[in-house]
DNA sequence: TATTGTTATTAGGTATACCTAACTATACCA
DNA sequence: TGGTATAGTTAGGTATACCTAATAACAATA
């Protein structure tokens, strides 16, 4: 019962990174719904989480990573990440399936390995999908950019960050060709939380909030 | 109870894969010793195998791969050796720790993956320690070359291909620069059991029967 | 404050894949 | 042909990590 850090370990803690970076509230329930397990099986693994120090829990309020926690997700999560960028950019794997893809990659990857990977791709900052790479001593780069979903009409900026990568939410962005580096422009938001209406590559497109809530956007003066 | 190949079986696909390459009896308590495992851990993982026809299993005679088992450790073995190419040849991890980190990823790398990986790497035919990758299709080329300790005094060759992996005996043989594509020459082959003496790069070294039994060489006409 | 829907836990199972200790079967030699 | 070393199996345990069904705890509201 020391740190032995298992695939499945791995699993919630990545679950927990990703959902504190979004800033949600981490309930039992949120972990099995994200992890696609049962809340009970979640309960017993988050005991087990708990007794290694890696996380702490308040029934009803949330699971939160400790200092220790937080560190072995930064580093899953740079692996993660990196993986994607080798799958993307020396094997030429597409968009949509880096995600899945890398989720196994993650947990195979040595400290050695990591850091020959990351060399040879160039010490890359984002994954395909503009996430930030954590660096290797769990440092996150601050990101100033901010969701689609809060920004106001006429404002303009450069997508920089897509934050849910299910295939097919990235199979519908591209397919809108909405994808980092792509300039933006909001034309409209729709009240009582309608759609957002953005100018892209010359088209407009209606997007919902769901959708415009996992895209970033770096604003520039308009 | 389907066909579900987990890493654990896929060990054992792989064990028996290479203890076939080297025509060696494959009897419980052999599996047992290449894996680490205590033989009552493989005797129940055996019969496992066998009611998934992936081998069959005559007690005191070997265990032996069906046509399905086969191509399920062909199919590994290839993303086994895949795996220390890309280690190898992009990421640059040394000769001896190849293996182990291969283990590691052969189990998570998808068909499509595997596909790629193979074509970014221009299709190769061998890995790093110079033994065969067999084809998508789980066909494997055939090999003229024959071990050192075959061969007889006065025979020259190639060093062609290493058929044992451990980072020890890997490190011996870099250390005397005993690698493929290197000449060598046999000197001498001492009686009853006793070493081989070879000339390669201008040095004689003493080759044990252990050592010179993993060494694959390519005859050339002397 | 009592009710109610949501969230969480417990109890009891399953499956994988290891282990040790005790026992059995076999091969092979004398 | 019997004895013995080697090989193999069985029985009973452990640990991880899931599950369902039943139950408990809580938050928020009526
Ligand atoms: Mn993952
Ligand atoms: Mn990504
Ligand atoms: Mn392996
Ligand atoms: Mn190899």
């Amino acid at each position: 019962m020391e740190t032995k850090i298992t695939a499945g370990v791995e699993e919630y803690l990545e679950a927990l990174f990703h959902l504190e970076e979004e800033n949600r509230a981490v309930q039992t329930k949120a972990l099995a719904e994200h992890l696609k397990l049962k809340p009970a099986s979640v309960t017993e693994m988050v005991k087990r989480l708990t007794a290694q120090k890696l996380v702490t829990h308040t029934p009803y309020k949330g699971v939160y990573l400790t200092e220790r926690g937080r560190t072995a997700a930064a580093a899953l999560v740079r692996r993660h990440r990196l993986s994607e960028r080798f799958l993307a950019d020396m094997l030429d794997v597409p968009w949509d399936e880096l995600h899945d893809e890398a989720c196994k990659f993650e947990h195979v990857i040595s400290d050695k390995v990591e850091r020959k990977l990351s060399e040879a791709l160039g010490n890359p900052a984002t994954c395909p999908h503009g996430n930030p790479i954590p660096e290797a001593d769990g440092t996150v780069a601050a990101d100033t950019a901010e969701p689609l979903v809060g920004m106001s009409a006429r404002s303009k900026g450069r997508i920089t960050r897509i934050t849910n990568e299910e295939p097919e939410f990235l199979q519908y962005l591209a397919n809108l060709g909405l994808m980092p580096d792509v300039m933006v422009e909001i034309e409209e938001v729709a009240p009582f939380g309608g759609p957002i209406i953005v100018k892209a590559r010359g088209a407009k497109y209606a997007l919902g909030r769901q959708v415009a809530q996992h895209i970033f956007v770096k604003p520039s003066a308009s």
